[in-house]
DNA sequence: TCTGGGGTCCTAGGACCC
DNA sequence: TCTGGGGTCCTAGGACCC
């Protein structure tokens, strides 16, 4: 029998679980993001297949989201609800019986099972996801993660496609870089710049080429090499972090302080619940207009006393320039890693 | 297009030590 | 006196992902 892995991925997740809570919302363009209102700093989280037909997307400000789809609906995000959600979604995955689930996020998870008809399994997963949660899913199959988790972009919505070493040229080669799995727009122009631009091409690239800069994984990542197996042992935490983006930046020394504790509580609570002290602490400051930079320390002693946290971020935050106005603090805690 | 919030991993330079 | 090389820790920042 042969092992293979599926990549789940809801479709339109935030929005259909919202459209699941008010049926009237089928069909019309919805936007997911922030406290719901176009008119403050936030962005898009999910937006509707309607709504991306307009051209609204995922990470673009909902000021221009609504400028794009003015009649959109939009609404706030409500992370408690999706986080439960999510979870029905895992535990259905689960129950599948005999095979492995990696969690990627609130919608996403790869499966790995033996199996000699993957397109079944998929048509399963599906109808099961769909049983329990009434949220459809996209299914990628693949002989190793990446592909199966790029093989899902070309099953949505709600179907299959299989990618694998077969036809992996055929599918992939004609698509610019960026379309891979951990290249973003930045590796793909520093790729461009060396003439690399499709897939092919960063296959076909002598991989020692490349080592200087930007190192020999990237020729793998093009010829869809990765990880073959996938793994359910939880992953532990490595750090956690709370961080506030102001309606109106901060301008005085007093109300940054003020924030900044505020922020090492919501942490302290955090990590107290984790059981887990911290080692590190480390505050985030975007000046505006949208210049960011991170300041950090390590701690004498590992704690998750609120107090020692709290003092910790305010002695790192004297390290930042107190004349610049803030758009946005943050406060992490970094455990030791064990 | 005036750009969230929560994460992960990697790199690289400097400090410090032997 | 002006000089090696290796190893590790700390810190900052880049890049990416959902």
């Amino acid at each position: 029998v042969a092992y293979w892995v599926l990549h789940v991925d809801l479709d339109q997740f935030l929005a259909a679980v919202e459209i699941l809570r008010r049926p009237e919302l089928a069909g019309l363009p919805v936007v997911v993001g922030g406290a719901g209102d176009p008119a403050q700093r936030a962005v898009v989280a999910t937006a509707s297949y309607p709504a991306r037909e307009r051209g609204v997307r995922s990470g673009m400000p909902l000021r221009t989201a609504a400028r794009r789809c003015p009649d959109a609906v939009f609404l706030p995000a409500d992370n408690a609800h999706y986080t439960e959600v999510s979870a029905q979604v895992m535990a259905t995955l689960r129950e599948l019986g005999d095979l492995v689930v990696e969690v990627m996020g609130w919608d996403e998870a790869f499966l790995g099972a033996d199996t000699d008809d993957p397109e079944a399994l998929a048509r399963t997963v599906q109808r099961a996801v769909l049983d329990r949660t009434r949220l459809h899913c996209a299914v990628g199959i693949g002989d190793n993660l990446l592909r199966a988790k790029l093989a899902t972009g070309f099953g949505k919505p709600a179907g299959v496609f299989r990618l694998t070493a077969a036809n992996w040229a055929e599918v992939m080669g004609d698509r610019p870089t960026r379309a891979l799995w951990g290249i973003g727009a930045r590796t793909a122009a520093t790729l461009a710049e060396r003439g690399l631009r499709t897939v092919r091409e960063l296959a076909a690239t002598d991989p020692a080429a490349l080592a200087a800069e930007l190192g020999p994984w990237y020729v793998q990542l093009g010829r869809g090499i990765g990880r073959t197996r996938v793994q359910d042992t939880p992953r532990v935490a490595r750090s956690r972090s709370r961080e506030t983006t102001f309606q109106d930046n901060l301008t005085g020394c007093d109300e940054v302080r003020a924030e900044v504790v505020a922020l090492a509580r919501r942490v302290a609570t955090d990590i107290a619940a984790d059981g887990r002290p911290a080692a590190r602490v480390a505050v985030k400051v975007r000046f505006a207009p949208f210049s960011t930079s991170t300041r950090s320390t390590t701690l004498d002693v590992a704690t998750a006393d609120p107090a020692r946290l709290e003092a910790a971020a305010l002695q790192v935050l004297e390290r930042f320039d107190p004349t610049r106005p803030v758009r946005l603090l943050g406060v992490r805690a970094e455990f030791d890693r064990t």
